[in-house]
DNA sequence: TCATCACCGGAATTTACATCA
DNA sequence: TGTGATGTAAATTCCGGTGAT
C-alpha cells in the first residue's frame, strides 16, 4: 500500500513538527515489529510533530530497510505507524484514545462471502480482497482472525447445547435403569409365594451382552444412545426362552 | 542436527462504539 | 435528554507451531 493511499484511508491531515520513537507505539504484530525496530535509528513525528501522516508514513518508509516481497511485513509496519499517527492526531484534540473502524455493511456481506470460501486467506487473496474493499490487508486479515473465533464460539455454543441434552438423556436413562434393576433383584429374591422364575435364568445374552431374564419391552434402540454401547447395553432384558437372532 | 528467523494463526484481552433501560 | 450498563466487533498482544536457511 503507497503511503498516501495510507493517510488517505485513515483520513489524516495532521499537522505536527516533533518526533517520537517507534517502539513506544502498539504495532498490529509486535512480533514483527520487534523484529523490525533492532534495525532502526529512526524517530518519528509525535503529536507535537507538524507532519501529516503520509508524509511520517514515507519517512518511515524510506528508512525501513525493506524487501519488495516483504509486502506483509511493510503492511503491519506501516499500519503500525498509521495507528500511531491516528493517535496522535487524536491527542491533537486532547483524546488519547484510537479510532474504530466500522465496516459498512458492503463491505461485511463481501466479508462474509469470502469467508464462506474460505475461513483464511493467502497474502494475494488478503491484498485482493483489501484493495476490493478500500481496507488495509491487516484489517482483512484482523477480520478473518475475529470471524474464525467466532465461527469457533458458535460451534462450541452449538456442542454444549448437545452435550447437555446427551447428558439429560443419560440422566433419564440412568433413572430408568435404577428402576429395572430394582425390580430385577425383587424377581431375584422374590416371595416363595410369588416365585415365577429362578434367579439362574437371568443371564447376558451371549449375542448382544444384554442382561437376559425379563421381558424386553422397556428398552428399545430408539430411547438409547446410538453408539457406544452405554447404559443401553445391560438394560435390554429377554427371555431366555423367547430371544432371537434378531436380537 | 541444531539455532535462528520470519510468518501465521489461535487465544485472550483491550478498546471504541452502539443500543437500551 | 443525559447516563450508566451491556453487548458487539475491531484491534492489540502474547504465544506456539512451522518451514526455510
Amino acid at each position: 500500500m503507497e503511503q498516501e493511499e495510507v493517510g488517505l484511508a485513515l483520513g489524516l491531515s495532521l499537522g505536527s513538527s516533533g518526533h517520537h520513537e517507534l517502539k513506544e507505539q502498539p504495532s498490529p504484530s509486535s512480533r514483527s515489529w520487534a523484529r523490525l525496530e533492532p534495525s532502526l535509528s529512526l524517530s518519528l513525528p509525535t503529536k507535537d510533530s507538524r507532519l501529516s501522516a503520509p508524509v511520517r508514513i514515507a519517512a518511515v518508509k524510506r528508512e525501513l530497510p525493506m524487501e519488495e516481497d516483504d509486502e506483509a511485513t511493510a503492511d503491519r509496519a506501516l499500519y503500525s505507524v498509521a495507528s500511531s499517527a491516528l493517535v496522535a492526531a487524536d491527542d491533537d484534540e486532547g483524546c488519547n484514545s484510537r479510532k474504530k473502524l466500522r465496516l459498512t455493511k458492503e463491505q461485511s456481506a463481501l466479508l462474509e462471502d469470502r469467508f464462506k470460501e474460505h475461513s483464511t486467506l493467502n497474502p494475494k487473496q488478503k491484498a485482493a480482497l483489501a484493495k476490493q474493499l478500500n481496507l488495509r490487508p491487516r484489517q482483512v486479515e484482523v477480520w478473518f482472525q475475529n470471524r474464525r473465533a467466532r465461527t469457533k464460539l458458535k460451534q462450541t455454543e452449538v456442542d454444549c447445547e448437545l452435550l447437555k441434552r446427551c447428558c439429560e438423556t443419560l440422566t433419564e436413562e440412568n433413572r430408568r435403569l435404577h428402576r429395572e434393576l430394582q425390580q430385577l433383584r425383587a424377581l431375584n429374591h422374590p416371595h416363595p409365594a410369588t416365585f415365577f422364575m429362578p434367579a439362574a435364568t437371568l443371564s447376558i445374552c451371549p449375542s448382544c451382552e444384554r442382561l437376559a431374564g425379563a421381558p424386553a419391552t422397556t428398552t428399545t434402540g430408539a430411547d438409547r444412545p446410538k453408539a457406544g454401547g452405554g447404559p443401553g447395553r445391560a438394560a435390554h432384558l429377554f427371555s431366555p426362552f423367547t430371544h432371537s437372532t434378531a436380537c
